[in-house]
DNA sequence: GTCTATATCCTGATAGAC
DNA sequence: GTCTATCAGGATATAGAC
């Protein structure tokens, strides 16, 4: 039933979608629907959480790899937030559409937030430790490699025929080395 | 007047966003304001319209420098979509958000997909050149690429320290030649 | 051109029968 | 657990006075 709900947030929008557009997708009435659900927004919180925790399971553990060099840090967060991005993706996708608008919204903008700033510091580390190129700032390069990481949400398609895997490894490669030709 | 609702849509959504709100902020009533737009949604029309318009001037002015490399062309659609996003960045913010939830939308949505086709069109020309690397499938480096220019709207700001110029700078240096340290 | 007042519809959520 | 019926509020949009 979340997923339902996940799915129709995302297709139509939040704000967009009504909880009769929901019952009905489910087949009954809305006043059934309240008997499962407290509210409309429990049901984004609930979707709000699950790629909340799942991306900051992702950045903590590539930030616990102290054995590594801080490149290789920065590269297993980037492969761990696409590849949650993929296997929630109706979630994150919900995510990153946020604007604020309620509490539950604000509370997911500062978590999100948080995390940003996480992903900052890798790559600011990466530059510092001679990984990373140094002519542009490190927060600049931060937003625009997760820019793409998170523009994934945009258009990727479980049912799609590019696998999560060559996706992940286009974007990798993309990001790191380039697309002119070697 | 069009400035002030393009900027409460981007900020609390389009939906999330009444002609009262809009009213509001622009000191009077929804009846006087009824009197200068005749609707919501042809606030959007105009919007959207703004942000096309400009991005298919671009992307035309790069496709038809037919004497350039292909190469040539991809790297001023890249800097000619990213001069447009800053420059209209309220309207092209509001673009990239449309779900298709209404006639002015799905019309929205098929022009952006008509723009997406040409640019994805402009990578595999440079990949059939030789000019970018062809271990990665054209389409899957253009969605990629563009997904890094479109997240831009996600966080430049126009009060920002970090200047249009910069930003379009590190975007292709970052995209074509990747942020290993060189 | 701006106002007050209103029409019409839809929203999230609830009451209470079965 | 699902239903019908309903509440209270807010949405877009309009009518008509000034």
């Amino acid at each position: 039933m979340l997923r339902e709900a996940i799915e129709l947030f995302n297709l139509q929008g939040y704000d967009a979608t009504s909880m009769g557009d929901l019952a009905a997708r489910l087949g009954f009435t809305k006043s059934a629907l309240y008997h499962h659900v407290p509210s409309k927004e429990h049901l984004l919180q609930q979707a709000l959480d699950e790629a909340l925790d799942n991306l900051s399971e992702a950045v903590a553990a590539a930030r616990a790899e102290s054995a590594a060099t801080a490149l290789e840090r920065l590269r297993r967060a980037v492969r761990g937030s696409v590849d949650v991005l993929i296997e929630h993706l109706p979630a994150v996708t919900l995510l990153l559409r946020v604007r604020g608008n309620s509490p539950a919204e604000v509370a997911a903008l500062k978590r999100r937030r948080e995390l940003d700033a996480q992903l900052a510091q890798l790559v600011a580390d990466a530059a510092a430790e001679g990984g990373i190129r140094t002519d542009i700032p490190a927060d600049l390069i931060s937003r625009l490699l997760f820019g793409m990481v998170n523009s994934l949400a945009e258009w990727v398609r479980p049912s799609g025929r590019t696998s999560p895997d060559t996706i992940a490894d286009a974007l990798t490669t993309i990001a790191f080395e380039g697309l002119l030709a070697p």
